[in-house]
DNA sequence: AATCGCTATATTTATGAAAACATAACGCTA
DNA sequence: TAGCGTTATGTTTTCATAAATATAGCGATT
């Protein structure tokens, strides 16, 4: 027996970030490449730029910066804002898990 | 910005307990019935069947004991164990979603 | 023994989301 | 100015899941 957990953040109603978006901006991290991103990810170029649109529209300010054509034909950079959004939600979750665990050990007994 | 989670429970992998089932169970509780149970939450009898079943095959003990023909056609019960179950899954659920709504509050500032 | 509402299960049909495919524009570089 | 890899976006096709449909069996009740 196993308990399992999914957190993610919404604005408007809307889903604004959860597990598949912080992996994704990761490797855009990773990468400074949607396209790239995407291939390592095994996701279609469409999706992740999809996915990052909304999270930018939704968000108070933009989380990743794109510029199209120039060199290396463009690219993709993760904004300060974006890079501290990874790092609240990795924490909240790791916090998440680590309390239910707990909680769920007294619950089988 | 909201927090959002669901929890759940899996047994070698496989999902065992979750939103869906728990309220599945809880109708059924309710109208000692699939099929009734089914109607009410506006699913087909064989996904409700289906979903019990596996519930019944994965719990170390039965969650649900039903029974064929003879007076109204049958019927289902849901056990003490199930019972329990419920009320286990409900109230780590709130404690999960109490403990995240009060850690993001100071995600937020 | 005929009826009734339920459990049990197979088969077919719909539906919606993801993937695949296609194409255009952009701007540095050579 | 031709080419390259990227962003940007529309259209079509696949696919997995859910829903719909169909049918059989059960057993107390009448």
């Amino acid at each position: 027996m196993e308990i399992k957990s999914r957190i993610w953040i919404e604005e408007k109603g809307k889903p604004f970030i959860g597990f598949g978006r912080i992996n994704l901006l990761k490797e855009v991290e990773k990468t400074s490449s949607i396209s790239a991103a995407a291939r390592a990810m095994h996701m279609s170029y469409k999706k992740a730029w999809q996915l990052l649109d909304q999270m930018n529209k939704l968000a108070p300010e933009p989380v990743v910066i794109k510029n199209v054509g120039g060199k290396s034909g463009g690219g993709t950079q993760v904004t300060d804002y974006g890079v501290l959004l990874i790092q609240k939600f990795e924490e909240l979750n790791t916090q998440c898990i680590t309390f239910l665990e707990e909680e769920f050990k007294s619950w089988q007994s």
